[in-house]
DNA sequence: AATGAATGAGAATTCATTCAT
DNA sequence: AATGAATGAATTCTCATTCAT
C-alpha cells in the first residue's frame, strides 16, 4: 500500500491551516467593518462556524491575531516589494513598479473587503502604525540609502522622504479607490511624477 | 458705566463650557496615556474630578468625545489656515505658510500632550476622518483650484495634490516631533521643495 | 379698590395646581405607556416642559404619584359609586347602576389613555393592586353587606361575592373595550343578569 | 439489557436545563420577596449560585425571565385543563372541575412561592397577560363554545362568559388564599354555584 | 417657586478566557 | 482538537434626588 506522506499535510494539519486561515479571514473582515476597538473574539469565531474555545487553539488572545494580521499583510506585500527592487535598474524604476505594485495591492484588497461589508456601513476611517507598516517603511528608507550610496539618487533626508512618499501613496491611494474606474495606472503615475520632480529639489545633506 | 455683556456668560453656562472643556483635556490625556482601545470613561472622568454621571451630560459615549476631540484640533487649526491664505500673495507663499503654520500647530500640541505622558509612551498612530477634517482638507484643495484658475499654478488633478500635500505634511511632521531639536523650519523646508518641486512635472488636465 | 379674592385662587396658586395637574397627567400617561417599571420621573417631567427639579416641589418621590394617581382615580369614582348607592331603592338596582357607572367610567378613562398613546404601542397587561381598587372592593362589600342585613339578598359571603363583582366587571369591561361600538349597556346588562342570577344559587351562610 | 434513550440527554443538556429552571425558580422567589419593581439581576443570580454573567446565556433581561414565569404557570395548568374536559361528561361538570382544578393548583403553587416569603409580605398582585394565558382563555371560551353548540348551555356571549369566569376564578382565588384554613372546596364550591345560577338568567345570543 | 446640571450609588451588560465533556 | 457554557471582573450607563443660581 503506498501512502503519499508530503510536508505537513495529514487530514489533521490541514484542518489546522484551514482554521487558521478561517480566523484570519475572518478577523480581517470583522477589524474592517467594526473597527479594532469594538472587534471582539466572538464577533470573529461566529463566523468562521467554529466554537469560540477552538480560537484559544490558534492564538493566545485577541491582540495576538491583530498582530498576526497585520503580519499577515506585510508577509503579502513585503515580497512584493522586495521583487521590485530586484527587477529594477533604476531608481525611478524602483519607485514607479513600487507605487503601482501597492496601488494594485490596495485595489485587490479593497475589492476583498468589500465583498462582505454590508453597503453603506462606513466605520470611521482610522489608521494604525502596524509593525507590517514599520517594516515597509524601514524597506523603503533603506531602498532610498542605498540608491543615494550608488549616487542613483541626490543625497536627502531618507527618512522624511520614505514617510513622506509612504504618506502620499497611502492618501493617493484611498482616493484612488473612491473614484469610479479604479485607474491604479493613473494614480501611479501622479504619485511618481510628483516625488520625482520633487527630490531634486529638496535640500541636500551637508555630508 | 459701560459693561461687556458677552453671549450666554451666565456663571451656569460658563461651568458647562468649563465642564466640557476638562472632559475634551483629560480624554486626551487619557488616549494619549492609554491608547483608544483601553482608554474608559472612568478613566477620563477621574481626572476632571467630576461625577461620572456627568460625563453623559456632555457626551453619549466614548466614541463621542473621541471625534469632539479630532474635531477639535481641526477646527482650531482651521482658522489658521484661513489667515494663511488671506495673508500670502502667491502659490508658493501659500503653501509654505500653510505648512509652517502646521508644523507649528504640531509642535505645540505635541508638547501639551507630552506634559502628561510617561516617557516611551509612543501616542497611539490612529486618524479618524471628522467632518472638520474633510473641510480642512477641502479649503486647502480649493486653494489649489483657485490659484490654477489664476494661472498661479499648473492645472493638475487638485484632489490628489491636497490629499497628497495633507498626507505627506502629516507624515513628515510626525516624523519631525521625534528628532530632537524639534525643527519645525527644516521639516517644512523640506515639505514645500518637495511639492513645489513636483507639482510641475505632474501630468496636466486635459481640459 | 376692590379685590375679589377667591379662596386659593392667587395667580401662584393657579399655577401650583396647574402644575401638579400636569405632573398627574402625564405621569397618568407615561404609565399607561411604559409601565409602572420603566417609568421615570424624567419620563413624565419632559412632557409637562417643567424642569426636573420642580418635580420635587409637588411629590416627594415617584412612589407618591403613583398613589396619587390611585387615589385620584379612586376620587373620581369613588362618590359616582357613593351616588349610585344613594340613589338605589333596591339590590338590584343598587348593582346595575354601579356596574353601569363603572363601564361608562371605563369608557371614559379609554378615550382619555388612548388619545395620547402611540397607536400599536401596546404594552403588556398589567394590573396592580392599588389602594384605590381596596377601597372600591371594601365599598362594594359593605354595600352587599348592608342589603344582606336588610334581607334586600340572601346571606352569602360578601368578601367572595364582591371579589367576584369586581374581577368580572373588570375583565367584562376590558372585553367591551375591545369590542366596537363600545356598548356599556350590553356589557352591563350582561354583568348584573350573571350576577343576580348567580346569588340564588349560592351556599347561605350558617349564621 | 435495555437502556432507556431520552432526547437530548448529554450531561451538558441536563445541566442547562437545570440552569434553566433554576434560574426561573430563583426569579420566582426575589419577586414574591421583593416585588418586580425592586428584583434586580443580581438578585436573582445570587441564589442560583451561578455566576452573574450565566443569566444572559439564558433569558436577554429580567422582563424576559418574568414573562417566561408567566407563561410557565400557565403552560403547566393547561394539560390539567384539557384532562378536566376530557373527564367530564357534562356542562357543569367540566365547569367544576375546571375551577376546582385551579384552585388546588393556586394552592399548591401558593406554598411554593410562600416558603421563601418573610411573613406579612404580600406577594405583588400583577398581572401579564402572556400567550399561554391567552391560550388558556380560548381553551375556556371554546369549551363553551362546544357546550352550547350540544345543546348543553344556552347561547350566550362566550367570549364575556369565559372572561368573567376567568376573572371570578382569580379574584375568589386569591381570597381563598388569604383565609385559612385554605378551602380550595368551599371556594370551587361558590364560584360554579354563582356560574351555574348565573347563565340561565344571561340574555340569549339572537342567532 | 423654578431651574437644570451635578451627583454617585448601583443596575445592566459584555466579553476574554477557561475547562469539563 | 473541538466544543460551548460558565465565569466574574470590568465597564457602561441610568436615574432619583439635591442644590446653587
Amino acid at each position: 500500500m503506498s501512502q503519499v506522506v508530503l510536508l505537513s499535510s495529514g487530514k489533521r494539519e490541514q484542518t489546522k491551516l484551514a482554521n487558521r486561515r478561517a480566523i484570519l479571514d475572518a478577523a480581517r473582515e470583522v477589524f474592517a467593518e467594526l473597527g479594532h476597538e469594538s472587534a471582539t473574539v466572538r464577533d470573529i469565531i461566529r463566523r468562521t462556524g467554529l466554537a469560540s474555545g477552538t480560537f484559544y487553539n490558534y492564538f493566545r488572545s485577541l491582540d495576538e491575531v491583530f498582530e498576526a494580521l497585520a503580519d499577515d499583510g506585510a508577509a503579502r506585500f513585503r515580497p512584493i516589494l522586495r521583487a521590485c527592487w530586484e527587477a529594477s535598474n533604476s531608481f525611478e524604476g524602483y519607485l514607479r513598479a513600487a507605487i503601482q505594485a501597492y496601488f494594485d495591492f490596495m485595489a485587490d484588497e479593497h475589492e476583498a473587503w468589500q465583498s462582505h461589508r454590508p453597503a453603506g456601513e462606513k466605520h470611521p476611517h482610522m489608521r494604525v502604525q502596524t509593525p507590517e507598516m514599520e517594516r515597509v517603511f524601514e524597506e523603503v528608507r533603506d531602498a532610498f540609502l542605498q540608491a543615494m550610496e550608488h549616487d542613483a539618487a541626490p543625497r536627502v533626508d531618507a527618512d522624511y522622504l520614505a514617510a513622506a512618499c509612504i504618506a502620499m501613496a497611502r492618501e493617493v491611494g484611498d482616493k484612488m479607490l473612491e473614484r469610479r474606474p479604479i485607474d491604479t495606472a493613473a494614480a501611479a503615475d501622479f504619485a511618481v511624477k510628483l516625488i520625482m520632480g520633487g527630490i531634486p529639489a529638496l535640500p541636500r545633506l551637508s555630508t
